[in-house]
RNA sequence: GCGAGGGUUCCCGAGUGGCCAAAGGGGCAGGACUUAAGAUCCUGUGACUUAGUGUCUUCGUAGGUUCGAAUCCUACCCCUCGCACCA
């Protein structure tokens, strides 16, 4: 086998590909599709071959799509602003543009040698303020329609970055970059962007139907709606609405807990009680987050009664450490019979407990209105209401509609639905991020910066240390207020990299344009994305983030899309040869280059779609690439000795049944099976002498999606029109695929297969071979001799049962079958 | 605890009711070629079976449905990953 130089073919072809500008698009050319990958955050170690696999995933499906005829948008650009930038670059002790701006450009230089069809003219970095003035476009326009919102309310914070940090960068208590540091819970003004005006339509997947069921779900649960009531309890002559999922059970009430970190906790507290209360709350804000989850369920008396409104009942308000104070009121109605929280809540300080759902084969005991010491815990299923006033003998699950329609009509509550989404806090502390287009102006107070004062750009020159950076920069802070042209502050806080990430899909429609975030008629024309391709730890941020500024955008009236993408895919992860996922800090990290300086880049695209399904996460190993070299080679060798003619009906029956297959293996993106069906091919071709050119050009088509470079240095040797990565994908006809030919073939398999089983089993050295066939198969293993001679390497005669003249010593003859004929070995 | 995904022959990995002892790759073994090694090609790779047949065992474990199960159902064990007191 000869050695292929190629680095050299890799070099050749991606400097013509871009030269000649393949794969740049323009709107408006026939029927579009759009595909795209998860931009990157570009670190500075680059990237590794888990990277590679995410991007050829995409290519071969671009490729795909554009051979198909399509009008391909296939771009790629940069996730640039965010916090582990800015920290690796005070660690080098550069500026993050700096440092990013090299990480990007490395990223490039590895993207174009994997040899990835990008439209690389349509390229952007989100830390560019063309792009970010966007970021701050859309949030002045969130801001106006009232979904933009400044409040004070407890946040992660981790002390090392000194900045807030978003529920998923806090990993069991502890900051995401600093796994040692516990996040602490402080209280701050923080700003918010109201993602629950969207709940409802967050919550209907109904459009998402070729979305991956997991990733719905995820969704689904984050977003957690639930349906019950909400009931207004009086305590001190003031109404408090609290929301629950049960109001059936609300006869079984004994106490109410609120959540010590309510802000308005101090109005429940009587006198008494302040002390204890104070003391309690103390005391949960000094342990840290992780040792709060561990905590049992504690609370204290407030000295405040409840009403219950439904039988006027008197009953003890708490506070409680095991109360959310930002969901469904921060407080709750506790049901010790029929809810196990309340249920051990109420054994620890020994309060009533109350059975009014009789539930599931228990017979209606006798219910007990004290404390029952003999329960161990609470009944929560559904059963028949007792103790339960005019509601008694009602089904549980009528009975919640029943009593809610009561309290409605009493004004003592309503059906409600609750949602378990809490809007986003996207202000960060931090320098690398889109900065907050607000000034603080001591006459007027908050005021956003008009549309034509964007971008308010990052201050260069400032001063890591101690917090925020643009907190010292006294050029960024000072300003003058855009509406009394007084002296003003700007805003601090940059936002979240989220924030970026939501919307870039679409300015890749659009790339440089200067006056709007985009051009309507482009977007319409590309958007939505037709194939989306990421990773599914993204399921519950980026994926609700990107599906809720789509939303609003639409509102804005920029977009007649619903939702950002029709097809999502969820690659796999690639592990490192440990197992572990691929990363630097664990120095398991395989880098693409230096697999292909070995193998040449084709090899390693190869290789990575055919170690498995590409949605299943795999471990990384060198072993089985030299299969694909192997097969590379091996084609690169066929086409010096190939001679362009005629094809037999065998390979023209299987050049179309592959093709058939193969089209749909790529289309359902199970490239594994895709790529063993065309190897299959190509030993068939190789059996054979002479080939049409159109079959050898559908072949290398076929592996040109995975192999482009070889595939390319293929297609010029034999001629081939153009580039092949702008060739028209083959097509098939079902009248070429032979079954009959296909059933033949099974038939000399099974031949062979039974000769060798012989061969074995009577371990006896043999030098020829008389076959006896039905005298109708006679002509069929004739035609075949040759191949059958070549498989088994011995020499070859053929008879029918009825030749009048034969060898035949052992009478073998008569055994013979239709499909299976008689074997004599000698 | 809740939710999701998964456990396949030496290894990696296809396979969701019969065509399955189960694709493909890797490894290993044997053979051809070669002075030899390597490369390449061919064959084998659950067990038994001295003429191709057949039988048995196997797809996490144990049962079940079915004429028939790796594939469907039930229970259990193990692994991975999300969410974790959401009332």
């Amino acid at each position: 086998m000869k050695e292929i130089n190629f680095k050299a073919i890799e070099k050749k072809w991606q400097n013509k590909w871009e030269k000649k500008k393949c794969f740049q698009v323009k709107e408006g050319k026939g029927k579009k599709f759009y595909v795209l990958e998860m931009f990157p955050y570009p670190s500075g170690s680059g990237l590794h071959m888990g990277h590679a696999l995410n991007y050829t995933i995409g290519d071969i499906f671009a490729r795909f799509k554009r051979m198909q005829g399509f009008n391909v948008l296939y771009p790629m650009g940069y996730d640039s602003l965010g916090l582990p930038a800015e920290n690796a670059a005070i660690k080098q002790k550069v500026n993050p543009k700096t440092y990013t701006e090299k990480s990007i450009k490395n990223f490039i230089v590895q993207q174009k040698s994997l040899g990835l069809s990008y439209d690389w003219d349509r390229m952007f970095k989100t830390h560019d303020p063309d792009y970010y003035k966007w970021d701050q476009w859309i949030f002045l326009k969130m801001f106006e329609k009232g979904l933009v919102h400044k409040k004070q309310s407890p946040v992660n914070w981790c002390p090392k970055c000194n900045t807030v940090l978003a529920n998923e960068q806090v990993h069991n208590g502890k900051c995401w970059i600093h796994d040692t540091v516990e996040v602490e819970i402080k209280y701050l003004n923080q700003w918010y962007l109201k993602i629950t005006d969207y709940v409802e339509e967050l919550n209907d997947f109904k459009e998402l139907n070729k979305w991956p069921e997991v990733i719905k779900k995820l969704q689904k649960n984050w977003i957690g709606k639930s349906y019950g009531a909400e009931v207004l309890f009086e305590i001190n002559k003031e109404k408090w609405p609290v929301f629950t999922t049960r109001p059936d059970t609300i006869y079984g009430v004994t106490f109410m807990v609120v959540s010590a970190q309510h802000s308005r906790l101090k109005e429940l507290v009587t006198d008494e009680q302040k002390i204890e209360v104070e003391n309690f709350v103390d005391k949960l804000n000094s342990v840290s987050e992780e040792e709060i989850e561990q905590l049992d369920k504690q609370g204290v008396f407030t000295g405040s009664y409840a009403i219950n409104p439904i039988n006027k009942e008197k009953i003890p308000v708490y506070a409680g450490n095991f109360v959310l104070a930002d969901y469904g009121g921060g407080m709750v109605m506790a049901v010790p019979g029929h809810d196990q929280r309340d249920f051990d809540f109420a054994k620890k300080y020994n309060l009533q407990i109350k059975e009014v759902i009789s539930g599931g084969n228990r017979k209606e005991t006798q219910v007990s209105l004290t404390s029952q010491p003999s329960l161990k815990k609470a009944y929560i299923g559904e059963g028949v209401l007792v103790n339960s006033g005019k509601f008694n003998g009602i089904q549980s699950k009528r009975a919640i509609n029943e009593i809610i329609r009561h309290l409605e009509k009493r004004k003592l509550g309503k059906k409600t639905i609750n949602f378990r989404l809490k809007d986003w806090l996207i202000s960060r502390q931090r320098y690398w991020g889109t900065p907050i287009p607000i000034v603080y102006c001591d006459n007027c107070g908050l005021v956003p910066i008009p549309e034509k004062d964007l971008p308010v750009k990052l201050p260069e020159r400032v001063k890591f240390g101690k917090g925020n950076p643009l907190e010292t920069s006294s050029s960024f802070i000072n300003t003058k207020c855009p509406k009394c042209k007084g002296k003003a502050k700007r805003e601090t806080d940059t936002m979240d990299t989220f924030a970026n990430s939501s919307w870039y899909y679409l300015r890749y429609c659009d790339p440089q344009n200067k006056k709007n975030i985009f051009d309507k008629k482009k977007t319409d024309y590309w958007c939505p994305v037709d194939l989306y391709i990421g990773g599914k730890e993204h399921a519950c941020m980026h994926l609700i983030y990107i599906r809720f500024y789509t939303k609003f955008l639409r509102d804005l009236g920029l977009l007649k899309i619903n939702e950002p993408s029709i097809r999502l895919f969820n690659q796999g992860m690639l592990h490192g040869l440990d197992g572990e996922k691929m990363s630097k800090s664990k120095g398991n990290v395989v880098l693409p280059e230096k697999v292909s300086k070995k193998y040449g880049i084709d090899t390693a695209r190869l290789f990575l779609v055919s170690i498995a399904s590409p949605d299943k996460d795999v471990d990384w190993s060198e072993k089985g690439i030299q299969g694909s070299l192997k097969f590379i080679k091996k084609v690169f060798d066929y086409f010096d000795v190939v001679k362009i003619g005629k094809s037999s009906l065998k390979i023209q029956s299987k050049v179309n049944k592959t093709i058939k297959e193969i089209t749909q293996d790529i289309e359902n993106l199970r490239y594994n099976l895709g790529v063993i069906k065309l190897r299959q091919l190509f030993e068939n071709l190789e059996q054979e002498k002479e080939i049409a050119r159109k079959d050898l050009e559908s072949f290398l088509k076929i592996l040109s999606v995975f192999c482009p470079h070889v595939s390319e240095e293929l297609w010029e040797k034999i001629n081939g029109k153009g580039f092949i990565s702008l060739a028209k994908w083959p097509v098939f006809y079902e009248r070429k695929i032979n079954k009959k030919l296909e059933k033949q073939e099974e038939q000399i398999e099974k031949l062979v297969e039974d000769i060798y089983n012989i061969l074995s089993m009577i371990k006896e050295k043999k030098k020829k071979v008389y076959i006896y066939v039905l005298p109708n198969e006679k002509q069929i293993y004739l035609e075949n001799i040759d191949l059958i001679k070549k498989k088994i390497r011995l020499s070859l005669e053929i008879f029918a049962v009825n030749d009048k003249i034969k060898y035949d010593p052992d009478g073998k003859s008569r055994k013979a079958k239709p499909g299976k004929p008689a074997v004599y070995l000698e």
